[in-house]
DNA sequence: ATGAAAGCGCTAACAT
DNA sequence: ATGTTAGCGCTTTCAT
């Protein structure tokens, strides 16, 4: 029961094809100097014996682990399974991340690290020590997190910032926060809408600022103003229900609302239903993210999608090239967001006979 | 830049402490014959230099990998990443697995196989080369392939089939298929409804079979017939269309509908909606799987909830034991499921004041 | 263009 | 109870 069988090593194909060990590693890993005629008796006896290297042994020999982290943060991605409410970022970095992986010969782990704790580093270099990973890709909000960055880049390792637009070691790649904020904006602008608020993210991720930048930026082009009409939540729905009931209960309430995020626009959505405001007749709502969440939303929202798959690819692939020495000038790369259009967006309320505000017209 | 800072071995550890190597691997793997004294002192220097042993090496002599494998089929997965709807079985297995494997010390590593391939036996067997896994999860439907549990149970591998209850090799865990449609059938029978349709899953997948008997054991308990009552999908929500088309068009249709999974009930609940068919008024509906899907549903649908993360739990529980030699006598185990009551199910239709009935009443 | 030898970090088997 | 030796499967020197 226990017998594991005993798998063929590269031993057995240097003695099925008479030759030595070393011959057998260069034809595995395309070596120079060996003659086409060996190369292929060399692949004959691989391909008939099955034989597959043990990267254990590979990375024993300093070679390459063809393993690369997926950095997650704990508690946040748990919740996120806890909850079963249909995120799947984790999902789209595997669909991303893991199939151009494969198509390399990588392995892409998913690790979990808690941030709260205080030996972030230890707990980082641990996993460094124990799995020797080619390289690692950080999510927010640790793609900004100096220390984290700090550790990878001494380690000498490469690593992607997904989600991170500043300078600085790594790959930084991140979606077009700004710009999609302001495609968002501009097609509420195009609706006729002139009041448009905005629920902004943590000050902790950056990218809430930027997304908020590309609003301000958008309304500024428009020649509109923006006090009054922003409010940041946490990303949580409680949040988002917060920030709007602010935003729709001041004397100048807006007529559409962009979310930073989709569970802030949900929770921006029930105010509106208690308020009986209705989206999209007296409110337009658009949302971030685009999770499959606000496609069941009742109306389904129109929102900005983050391109989540793509951004791991891309990712996979800076590692993957750092790797092979390839030094990428492109230390940072821009991967495109989309605005789905769904049933959240219409002509700006005043537009529509109106109920009788409750003060001044 | 490619400086990769060395990492601390279990030489700088011995060395540190004064000790041989062995008495450091002894320690490290709580091995006997090591004096209280010592092993403080050599867990200082490990503490002090913040050592952690290198799965590649520990492998490499002969040792575990501390990697366990979970088998999902390739063309399923990646088409429910791509398709986006909310589908998150996979991260519920990661929840389960992955945390159950990181208490233990183990790590999970989602694979995707191609089973269409004819080489599926190949492509495992290199999976396992290359990553020499201490343990592997099958997920339907490979649970019951034949050809991979013989390979498995050949490489004398510890390995988990989640969703199968035949006997043979390796682990069998499921959850109660069949106790859980009786569940379901009598939560509908409690209603008063005798008219209870079942849209069964596809024959390859030996769980629609269980689902199936689970229902017609608990009609035939309650004296119900179940003649043209049954229709057999796919999964897809296509096929729940089609079978619910067939289910309520006969001459006498059902007052409820089972069905064995979440996108045929949504199929079936599309039905109801072109028949002007209220749902839970003229038709109650209970799905099987409980994804996040059928929470958005209009109406929220009671449904059967597939106990995935904990059934994953239970299966990197089972391996982690087995290769603790633990020989544990329980090759078999079943994870209970629970029906979550929404707003799908309500008195048969005939029960309440209804519009006046095709012919007889 | 090929091969032989040394060693990666660790543990199993054998001393002591 | 502790240390020594050999070897896991592979790649890196360094020969030839």
């Amino acid at each position: 029961m226990a017998r594991r069988r005993q798998s063929v090593t590269i031993k057995h194909v240097a003695a099925d094809a008479g030759v030595s060990l070393q011959t057998v590693s260069r034809v595995i890993n395309n070596e120079p100097n060996v003659r086409p005629k060996m190369q292929e008796r060399v692949q004959a006896s691989i391909d008939k014996l099955g034989y597959v290297p043990s990267i254990a042994a590979q990375r024993m020999s300093g070679s390459k682990s063809y393993l690369i982290l997926a950095l997650n943060d704990r508690e946040r991605t748990v919740e996120s399974w806890r909850a079963r409410e249909g995120n799947d970022w984790v999902d789209q970095m595997l669909l991303g991340g893991m199939l151009t992986c494969a198509e390399h010969g990588y392995r892409m782990i998913i690790e979990l690290v808690d941030t709260h704790n205080d030996h972030v580093e230890k707990e980082l270099q641990a996993v460094l020590s124990s799995l020797r990973p080619d390289g690692v890709m950080l999510t927010p909000p640790h793609s900004d997190n100096p220390l984290i960055v700090k550790l990878f880049a001494d380690a000498g390792l490469p690593f992607a910032r997904i989600g991170s637009q500043s300078r600085g070691p790594g790959i930084a790649i991140s979606m077009d926060d700004a710009g999609s904020a302001r495609k968002a904006t501009e097609h509420l602008l195009a609706y006729g809408h002139k009041r448009i608020g905005f629920i902004a993210g943590p000050p902790d991720y950056e990218l809430s600022g930027w997304r908020e930048d590309g609003w301000r930026g958008a309304m500024a082009k428009a020649g509109l103003g923006t006090a009054g009409l922003s409010q940041a939540g946490d990303f949580s729905e409680q949040s988002g229900s917060v920030a709007a009931r602010a935003l729709l209960g001041c004397a100048e309430p807006p007529t559409a609302i962009i979310a930073s995020n989709d569970q802030m626009a949900l929770g921006a959505l029930k105010v509106a239903r208690e308020m009986s405001l209705d989206v999209p007749g007296d409110l337009s709502l658009i949302s971030f993210d685009n999770s499959p969440l606000v496609k069941f939303a009742q109306p389904p929202l129109t929102a900005i999608d983050q391109p989540i798959a793509e951004t791991a690819s891309v990712a996979a692939q800076a590692i993957i090239e750092a790797n092979r020495g390839e030094d990428s000038n492109a230390s940072s790369h821009i991967v495109q967001a989309r605005l789905v259009e769904r049933q959240s967006v219409a002509l700006p309320c005043p537009a529509r006979p109106a109920p009788p505000a409750a003060e001044g017209s």
